[in-house]
DNA sequence: AATATTTTATACCGATAGGTATATACAAAA
DNA sequence: TTTTGTATATACCTATCGGTATAAAATATT
């Protein structure tokens, strides 16, 4: 990938953050990252698949960073799910967190036709698969159900993050979701 | 107050929710409501102030709606957070939820010096405590930490609904929060 | 009925939005 | 060294943004 390309996209994803993704124009991202619109508009075709890529790249990054955090800790797989708030809590609270791509890009495009709130609501879709993946491995009955609620607790603790920071809430987060990991465990 | 300021309210107030708040531009909503921005204007003194009344007036009908349905069930006040999540239930699969309108407006302004974000970062607090009120009226013990789960439990499943309308998100919150709910009234 | 006052409608302001036509600078290939 | 293709920069396009000056219409007062 062109170095530039790159640029962009880093820097996009700090504005969209920061600035929100309706209140960035073109002309601030290209500004920021040293560059011009005809080079933006050569590597992104229009402003949305812009968006788009840095959606993408952000949820990636956090699920390649999420996979070997569960991956380095040894134990076994049915043991991740345990784990899991334990890292997100890492990455909430570290200085490079500025939110979670996906709420803020739903909350700005609301219609559910538009291209960027389904990308949205798939990466929320396929998140919540990702935990319900890991309550299997941990031999949970209602794995699908655990996941959607451990879901709700990330989601709102992000969301609480984003009004707040540093807000304590992952804390929180995090005792609630022992409680709710346990409880489905004893009725596997 | 007058006609047309309420008609601008509501049609602001949908068009906020269903089109994004920096989507929406004042022409549209004077469009929308019949009038022009000259009247518009002479209500509201700026685009800002016309979304922070939306604001307030979409929280403080949720909240009236809220009291009235938990005070019409006559038990007694220390039942009532029993019962939270059933009204929040209601209203959210209620054709006329459109979504939380605190929650939106904090990711289209992200930044916390904004004064619109600062409004939602005040009603998301608001809300917190008077869930921890109602926690501390069921003596449970640690209220506070009680009452900022069952919030991430609805901040979460607000989103969820707004990602994806009819997800059922809500009733897997619904259940979890019965149980941290009883289990915090066991520690108490 | 005539005047005074408020409300509404039209037309416009500069700034910025996303996006592009054209020209220049710069490589690599010949 | 000249040619050829690519990447960059400048300048500009139209549409729309939030907001306002001004004039017409409607209402109330005398």
């Amino acid at each position: 990938m062109s170095v530039l390309k790159d640029k962009i996209l880093l820097v996009a994803t700090d504005l969209f953050h920061t600035r929100g993704i309706n209140s960035t124009g073109v002309d601030t991202i290209v500004a920021v990252a040293g560059t011009t619109k005809m080079t933006l508009y050569k590597y992104f075709n229009t402003k949305e698949q812009l968006i788009i890529e840095v959606l993408k790249k952000s949820q990636q990054d956090f699920q390649s960073w999420l996979d070997e955090k569960l991956n380095s800790n040894t134990k076994k797989p049915a043991d991740k799910i345990q784990y899991l708030f334990d890292y997100i809590e890492e990455w909430v609270n570290s200085s490079a967190f500025i939110g979670v791509g996906f709420i803020k890009a739903s909350a700005e495009f609301p219609n559910e036709e538009n291209a960027i709130h389904k990308l949205s609501s798939l990466q929320s879709r396929e998140f919540r698969q990702f935990i319900s993946k890991l309550a299997m491995e941990a031999n949970i009955k209602d794995a699908d159900g655990l996941a959607l609620q451990l879901s709700l607790l990330f989601e709102g603790a992000a969301q609480a993050e984003q009004m707040k920071r540093g807000s304590g809430a992952i804390k929180y987060a995090k005792k609630a979701a022992k409680i709710l990991i346990d409880g489905a465990i004893k009725q596997s």
